[in-house]
DNA sequence: CATATACATTCAAAAATTGTAATATATAAA
DNA sequence: TTTATATATTACAATTTTTGAATGTATATG
């Protein structure tokens, strides 16, 4: 049962990272479009360029997305099952 | 749009509440078991009963549980539909 | 090489969350 | 009313998270 206990604190883990409103938006963004650079996710968040930078580190260190360079710029996109999964759940309705 | 901030902002929050091991591990036992009273769960987490009683406070505020009295006890269950399908998607696989 | 662009990292301060002892409340039973 | 049990609330220290300016790094272009 102790290997529960870790299993649960990952868990959270995996969650708190998006449970915020700008990360949220992020992999919103990133399930809806596909993928997407810093710099547009910046223009669409509206805050400081470091600040998006800080919240896809997380984001990026937690698994949950990836980055893939081509030339200057970054393309994110999801990488976790589990959360496309509880995107899908959170906003299927208006994907259209 | 400005609505939409809004609208992510309620969800990140009701993430939150569920991203925490404590939490994680009672909305689970309510989602397995239907319900169950505050001393079951401290027994259970093997945590102080007024961390046990914040956690549910949380909970509660957030719409994600209910309580009902029974006489000295409470009895908690699951309250909130889009939470009882992430539990699902989180969980399903080791419900039996 | 120098310059520009896209993104990451560091740092410090502010804000939010967490844990728990102490205390309070509600109900039941004697 | 007194006592016991179950749960909630308060208060506060400790920890964690968040933010954004400043700075650093990587790549492309001239």
């Amino acid at each position: 049962m102790i290997e529960d206990k870790e299993r649960l604190r990952e868990l959270a883990e995996k969650l708190k990272v998006i449970a915020h409103p700008v990360r949220l938006c992020i992999v919103r963004g990133l399930w809806r479009r596909g993928c997407s650079n810093v710099t547009f996710m910046q223009e669409c968040l509206d805050i400081p360029q470091s600040t998006v930078s800080q919240h896809l580190g997380k984001l990026r260190q937690a698994g949950i997305i990836q980055g893939e360079r081509n030339g200057l710029e970054i393309c994110y996109s999801l990488k976790d099952p589990l959360i496309e999964e509880i995107l899908k759940i959170i906003f299927e309705e208006n994907k259209v």
